[in-house]
DNA sequence: AATAAATACTTGCATGATGCAAATAAAAGG
DNA sequence: CCTTTTATTTGCATCATGCAAGTATTTATT
């Protein structure tokens, strides 16, 4: 096996600059860290703020600051919790929805790109590969350990 | 096709904590930026400053501090470039080698713990389409433009 | 029921990362 | 020469980070 790191060091690098063209929509823009918190809000049911935070990988204090900003940005809405008065139910307001919608339209089209690229045999390839890969990651009890 | 950014947004995370996971070697405790930059000159033919600070895609004056701290931990060597004096080359001292290597073992190590969950035929598939993808990466001219 | 322990979140504080503007120094071009 | 470009460093302001500690609320224990 030749070096594996190397490969996986230079696409994750490539896919972190992909990311990072992908933070500002109209006047809008957003750091690295608050288009993921976006984007986990979006993905999740109803999320409180420590569920997020454990889905970021993210100490609560760093989130619960980050959060300040995303709301007055207006962009994330904090819920009172009815049946727990300590939690807090995130959620995007109708911008923080359209902004995060945007940012997804436009890495889906970088990515568009990237796959125009292939044939659709390597496509289909590719994509079965990074779903098996997710999986055996998910199974690992190695790394990324502490979620999921 | 499903949802493709989501797939390489589970991806990139998981990867970046097995990254994150692979920063302590012996008494010596590294950023992930300082790991990437020790990484990067290891992989480098010689580089100087700027060149280095280019691949990681980071702000000079970040970097120019980052080089100073890993100086002072003894990782990093900066020599002067006698053909231009305004160049410094950067190396990695013995106790540098040596710290990144044993990272490139763990990381090694844990990919390949990944890895054993498939196939040999499985294997393969994954680490070539990992190629695939990285050379329509370079090929895009829509991300990653600045460099590589 | 009363108290202790755990959980969710916030704030204080110190430290470190970031990046622009400006400085220095050296090379390259005219 | 003199101007422009390039490589690196430093000043400065801002933001991110995470530990310790605090508040509020819920759950567990007696």
């Amino acid at each position: 096996m030749e070096n594996v790191r190397e490969l996986f060091h230079t696409m994750t690098k490539r896919l972190g600059l992909l990311d990072r063209n992908c933070c500002a929509v109209g006047g809008i823009e957003l750091s690295l860290v608050q288009s993921h918190i976006l984007y986990e809000i979006d993905r999740m049911n109803e999320p409180s703020m420590q569920q997020v935070a454990d889905a970021i990988a993210m100490d609560i204090t760093t989130f619960s600051r980050q959060i300040q900003t995303l709301v007055k940005m207006n962009l994330v809405k904090k819920t009172p919790y009815p049946q727990d008065r300590r939690v807090y139910i995130l959620s995007l307001t109708p911008e923080g929805k359209y902004v995060t919608a945007k940012i997804d339209a436009e890495v889906n089209e970088y990515l568009g790109e990237v796959f125009s690229h292939m044939s659709e045999f390597e496509r289909e390839t590719v994509l079965h590969s990074i779903r098996l890969l997710n999986e055996c990651m998910a199974k690992s009890s190695v790394c990324c350990k502490p979620l999921f």
